[in-house]
DNA sequence: CAATGACCGATCGTGCATGATCTATGAAGC
DNA sequence: GCTTCATAGATCATGCACGATCGGTCATTG
């Protein structure tokens, strides 16, 4: 579909087959290259990615249980899509997790997980300074995700990983929206996050981590309710 | 390995086979059947069930997506071992999932949720009656996935099922030390919780919550201390 | 006579079985 | 101790069979 997916007929090594299939699946679904309800064909893929079915099935059994794409008995396999009407226990969560992981690596950081996070603030400041809004989506995943590494907790960076790729296919569907004002507070926000860290300031990270989610929370209510209003005027 | 797991050899419909391998397995690692670092021999699997290596090394990728196995590239793959260097990441998660289900299950239980929850509650008292340790142990974990599914957000359903099965592998090293005296005050304890979470007494349930979620972590973490000091003693 | 609904076969795609191949490991030989 | 080779077991390819959907045909009814 994409050209990406088209150029895979590379040599690969055995035991990668699996890892390929699943990784160029999730990227297509999270980046709604694959929107929701896209029937996954295995034919289809195995001749696009000249291979056979079997590691494609397995990609697509581990891609299920994941929650990201919908297998139905001796049917087809779909994407799943969003479900917009529990989206409130989606901010829950995510909102829960975003605290939990930034208290965490304020306590539990060491000096190399700094870098690792100021690394990945700048690439979300370039992405800004770009105005490149799927860039500043992937990014701002990344710099969250390396706060939660920093927490060493996998049981919290593995579900807040899922909800962060969720919410990535939320915003993907709203981008074009973006304002130019908004980006730039979340740049300070980080910025103050990640002095709250470096401090070993729990609370404050804490303080600071549920401001800026419920930032992003209302953020992505305005564009639903944005869209809604579009819809509607229809 | 077990008489259970030899009798299956029964007639099976299309499209229940990977299920019926994922239940075995997963009852097995849980239950300590299959002890932390056994292999998993997918042809000695096949013939045991009687069905081809396909539907299990399905039932294994999703095994593993979820970490009860893992997967040594182009070896073996073995049940996963419990990792008690980083139990204080497990009691952390664990004590959250408890106190944030039984906070949710307060505010948006329906009267069908709590019927139940008193119906696990019921097999949890009776499984005290009997001093069945083992059974105790399943039915506390039916108990608090009860109330969770009252909570009715799906992402903390998953992880805290998920939390409560390690916890179940944990808790079947031990329970042959198991006493009396303390089974009795979680019976007590979880009455409070459903008079709290009936109540739609937010704060309340999440008291007891926690302090629930410290009584099991604390005991966890004695029955670990004195099986050291056994084994040094050796 | 036209419209609606039930039955039936073709077709597509999944679910499972089995064969072929490669990789890592351990044992044997130098 | 290092190299070579045999072997076990995972990884992938391919073939077959079942189940579901879809279109057509025919009977029934207004």
């Amino acid at each position: 579909m994409t050209d990406k997916t088209m150029a895979a007929p590379a040599e690969r090594k055995r035991g990668e087959g699996v890892k390929l299939v699943y990784d160029i699946l999730r990227d297509d679904i999270i980046d709604l290259v694959l929107p929701p309800g896209s029937p996954i064909d295995e034919i289809q893929l195995a001749e696009r990615l000249s291979m056979s079915r079997t590691p494609i099935r397995e990609a697509l059994v581990r891609l299920a249980s994941e929650g990201l794409v919908t297998t139905l008995p001796n049917r087809s396999t779909v994407v799943s899509n969003i479900d917009f009407l529990n989206l409130h226990t989606f901010f829950d969560a995510i909102t829960l997790m975003y605290r939990v992981t930034t208290r965490l690596a304020a306590e539990f950081h060491v000096p190399a997980d700094l870098d690792v996070i100021r690394a990945r603030q700048a690439a979300f400041a370039r992405a800004v300074e770009a105005h490149d809004a799927l860039a500043m989506i992937a990014t701002n995943r990344d710099f969250h995700a390396a706060i939660a590494e920093a927490g060493r907790n996998p049981y919290y960076t593995g579900l807040f990983c899922r909800l962060l790729d969720e919410g990535r296919r939320i915003l993907r569907l709203y981008y074009s929206s973006f304002e130019d004002r908004l980006p730039q507070r979340y740049v300070a926000e980080h910025e103050e996050m990640i002095a709250a860290i470096a401090a070993r300031d729990v609370d404050g990270a804490d303080r600071l981590a549920k401001a800026h989610a419920d930032q992003i929370v209302q953020q992505i209510q305005q564009l639903i309710a944005r869209d809604r209003r579009q819809t509607l005027a229809l």
